[in-house]
DNA sequence: TAATTTATGGACAGGTCACTACAGAAAGGA
DNA sequence: TCCTTTCTGTAGTGACCTGTCCATAAATTA
């Protein structure tokens, strides 16, 4: 089944990262789809053929942002030997990334759909279910630490995660706002003393 | 000097505060000065000439959230005994407002700006700075706090206040995400265990 | 070669954006 | 009473937005 018609001029996969760093540096809202087909080169009528509307285009290119950029704070929850460690790796790579001056600060999740017109609202929605999926696969994670002993029975699963989360989103805003690799891992350091003994 | 001209026929506060909402609701850029125009029951015409331009009616209106909404958590800093009492209360006192139903959640100051155009890079530079001053004020005051000897003079009251404020700016997006208010006191109860002793 | 399928760029619809020109209205001052 | 000052709504301005139409180009299939 070779594909029929005239093929593709462009590198979907490129065109796809050229949308996440556009998105993910100045939020969904503030690129527009004229920009955003000059900036890969090609016309209106190729973007939205290959992608279908902005939405979608939006949503693709935040799951490319969860494959390539997120997924590697993500698998420290499951490689990780303890949850402990887990979540101060998650943290430090983290910071590590937000401060990376070859990509737009802070995480893409957190920034790129904060605020939206009425007519926009599902990409605030998308965004806001994907950071609730994350916690809960943290809670998760730390739920399992209890039943197996690693935390005490008192700690509460739930709201370690919604704690060091709340930590996790604080670094995005930090990093927006040009604070250096050093002072996000300082933030961390101070941020692990709660783990509970 | 009695005002000459026509005067004014509307509340230039009342004005204010409801392009404040609009603006903590839903950010700089997805609010139209049309629909702003609108919602205070005047023209654009009376807008432009009691606000100048949409810039400086963005900047009135933080001004007015500073003066009425965040004035509490901010005087917390000043008045409380304790500079733990203080980082506590400005906690405490952030999570209820950040999550009372007759108010947009969260707070403006880190929501309403986080993206714009290139156009209006200057307001988001405008919010960051509003955060990095009061950033400076908390860590005045735990500077304070190390001098007169209620903080151990290991303690590095710079990384303390970031890590504090980190936590803070979580809350926002917590808030933003539909979290209620325990569980926003459930994330200021496992933060304020990093207080150092 | 002819038919089909898909991608291409250019031009353009229809809407909204921030902002303003203008003429008239409502006040104070002379 | 008349002038000056300021605010008022109407009706625009040009620029930009998302999304589409259309003729053409480039590939496979028959």
């Amino acid at each position: 089944m070779a594909t029929r018609g005239r093929p593709r001029a462009f590198d979907r996969d490129h065109a796809l990262r050229t949308a996440m760093l556009a998105f993910w540096a100045r939020g969904y809202e503030s690129v527009s789809t004229t920009e955003l087909a000059g900036s890969m080169g090609i016309s209106q009528s190729s973007l939205y053929a290959a992608f279908g509307d902005k939405q979608s285009l939006f949503r693709e290119a935040v799951a490319y942002y969860g494959e390539h950029e997120g997924a590697i704070a993500r698998r420290a929850l499951t490689t990780s030997d303890t949850a402990r460690q887990a979540v101060e790796t998650m943290l430090r790579q983290s910071a590590d990334r937000f401060t990376d001056r070859s990509l737009p600060s802070g995480c893409m999740v957190v920034l790129a759909a904060t605020n939206a017109t009425a007519g926009n609202a599902a990409v605030q929605e998308f965004a806001s279910e994907l950071r609730r999926r994350d916690e809960a696969a943290l809670s998760a994670r730390l739920a399992r630490a209890v039943t197996e002993g690693e935390l005490p029975g008192h700690a509460d699963p739930g709201a370690l995660a919604a704690y060091y989360h709340s930590v996790l989103y604080g670094l995005s805003i930090h990093a927006r706002d040009g604070r250096d690799r050093p002072g996000l891992h300082a933030i961390v350091d101070l941020a692990m003393k709660v783990w509970p003994t």
